[in-house]
DNA sequence: TATATTTGTCCGAATTTTCGGAAAACATCG
DNA sequence: CGATGTTTTCCGAAAATTCGGACAAATATA
């Protein structure tokens, strides 16, 4: 599942605040009190947002936005800004924050924002892994043709013997050939029928 | 682009407004008056979110909310509250709202809520087209084998006389089979060599 | 158990495909 | 124009594939 938060927060009465909340709503914080200690979570393939104060006693908020968006330019990152400082909102969305949240933050509001954000990457992710499966079938093949025909031949044949459960005789009439001749090819590729029976292995 | 947003408001005075900051932040606002005119744009292929007022003189937003998510659950909509209605804004969320804005909305927070809206479905529309796509090619074919064999040999033909430009020896090579047995493929094919060049047709 | 159907294997003739060699057709260039 | 290199077509023998027929073994059906 895509639901975790990583927090950003020097505040422990507040970090402990947020986990709890999140912990109801069934999302999964991992609370970290600063920038070093979050660093090593923070990667392209993370499967979470991110949630940091901006105002911190050692780095700002802004520093973690900036090596996020270095990271992965996709990976949600909900600011923390002090209560009604409307100038640093906007540049935190201007810098590319996905959104931001004022101190205090009403417990709702700040779970339905996590959740956008989470569906957010949710998408993001998935989008990534169908484009990877797209591409690995439409990658542009190389290799003789005839190994190349070969390999489809097999997959064809396989197939057919699947859908037809394994009976020969039921898979040359799908192919439109005869029993002879697809036995003649199950050889080439070294296939045996009882293989791709679902029934009675 | 996805870049529309149906607004469905009744007051004219906040309507107009609404559709000034948007298209100022390039977006393109379809403002109507109520529910009856904004049906028909509402479809599960809309490349865009909706706004809806809350509160409007023959129907509520939420029946908006209803009859948006029948025709497709993940198409944005984004109400608009009273000032300060917490319990209607967390109903809405609840309902499956994406989104609420408290009366009177702030230019900016309103851009920048519609841009996540947005980006949200602009990746939901990305994603269903992979998807769509990558059925496609693996779709269980079905056909003689003969039939299946050649097509498959017809692409590959091609594709090596793309990648060689047209020129058969280089493509012969290519696909580890003799000059004159790739001419008796093409041939059986009817592909010309010249129908692949780059270069001065 | 007797009978019918299906499976897997082998054979061999008809057919198709492969592929080297040769030559015609074409293009390029000094 | 002539020399040179490439593309394309044609030929035909060698090699591979197809596929009907026959049959024993395995399975299913009565």
């Amino acid at each position: 599942m895509t639901n975790k938060v990583l927090i950003i927060e020097d505040d422990p009465a507040l970090r402990n605040s947020i986990v709890q909340t999140l912990e109801l709503e069934e999302l999964e914080p991992i609370p970290t009190n600063g920038f070093v200690h979050a660093r090593r979570t923070i990667r392209s393939n993370f499967r979470g947002v991110i949630l940091t104060d901006i105002k911190m006693p050692d780095h700002s908020g802004f520093d973690v936005l900036r090596f996020v968006q270095s990271r992965d330019p996709d990976l949600p990152v909900i600011m923390v800004t002090g209560h009604s400082d409307v100038p640093t909102a906007m540049r935190a969305i201007k810098d590319g924050a996905y959104d931001y949240l004022e101190k205090p933050c009403d417990p709702d509001t700040l779970v339905d924002t996590l959740r956008r954000a989470l569906d957010h990457r949710r998408l993001v992710l998935e989008n990534r892994e169908i484009r990877d499966e797209l591409n690995q079938v439409a990658a542009p093949q190389d290799g003789t043709l005839a190994e190349r025909m070969e390999t489809h031949e097999r997959d064809i044949l396989e197939e057919a013997l699947i859908a037809e459960d394994g009976k020969v005789s039921a898979a040359a009439i799908r192919l439109g050939i005869p029993r002879n001749t697809l036995y003649d090819r199950m050889a080439k590729y070294n296939l045996v029928a009882k293989a791709y029976r679902r029934t009675s292995d």
